[in-house]
DNA sequence: ACATTAAATTCGA
DNA sequence: TCGAATTTAATGT
């Protein structure tokens, strides 16, 4: 048999990672208890799907390590990458509010852990907990602000500032609490979030780096000046 | 699309 | 088990 000897780093319990989330981390032993119980937890390996467009949306889902994208396929087949969730993020809670289907697909790209809390509870905690309805407020509201600065990119700007803004949205705090400023996703994965080749992320990629806002390293990248990143805005 | 280079895997002692 | 050889993946132009 093969032995392993690299990966034997112990994996936090679920327990233990609900209660360290941006939201479990306001809530009481007690409830994170009965939510922990509740929640099932799958490795969804790379390539593979999370949640599908069209299913029914039964889950509030977390990723807790790993990297997806959400994305549609349009009648014809042609596929759009929307956006991207890095380590931290948790999503899908629309759909679970509304009790509609899923909207969009959602692929893992690594290998990814992955927490499905079930509608109900996710009600029963929107029912129950003010501070649990705090953070939503926040989640949501981070993201409306994303999807409007991503309209606002992607109409006026430059590829360089859209790839620039694509890496920057990686690292929000209120959208992933835990993010690193190291970015691990290759350049072609960096091409998906930004709508742009991966010829053509490799060279906005250069740029950015001569500019010292990032560093590239083989199979991803360190984002040295999150501020700058940000606002960098070029036709 | 092609050339280069870094990393991962296989192979042979 | 070590390192050289080969294959595969990522990057740069």
């Amino acid at each position: 048999m093969r032995s392993f000897p690299r990966e034997q780093i112990q994996e936090p319990s679920l327990h233990d990672v609900l209660r360290q989330s941006a939201w479990g981390s306001r809530l009481p032993e007690d409830v994170l208890i009965r939510v922990t119980d509740a929640t099932e937890e799958r490795h969804v390996a790379a390539g593979e799907l999370v949640a599908r467009a069209g299913a029914p949306a039964r889950h509030w889902i977390g990723l807790i390590d790993g990297f997806v994208k959400m994305s549609v396929t349009s009648r014809d087949g042609r596929l759009s990458t929307l956006s991207g969730l890095a380590s931290g993020a948790w999503f899908g809670e629309g759909s679970v509010m509304k009790a509609e289907q899923r909207r969009y697909d959602v692929f893992a790209l690594r290998d990814s852990r992955v927490a499905f809390v079930p509608a109900e509870t996710f009600e029963w905690l929107r029912r129950t907990s003010f501070p649990f309805n705090h953070y939503l407020q926040q989640l949501m509201n981070a993201r409306m602000s994303l999807f409007i600065g991503l309209l606002e990119h992607d109409r006026l700007l430059g590829v360089e500032s859209r790839v620039a803004h694509a890496l920057a949205s990686l690292l929000d705090p209120d959208l992933y609490p835990f993010a690193s400023d190291v970015v691990k996703l290759n350049q072609d994965e960096v091409g998906l979030l930004a709508n742009v080749s991966r010829q053509r992320a490799n060279v906005a990629l250069q740029t950015l780096q001569a500019a010292g806002f990032i560093a590239l390293e083989r199979g991803g990248l360190r984002i040295l000046d999150i501020d700058r990143l940000r606002e960098f805005s070029v036709p």
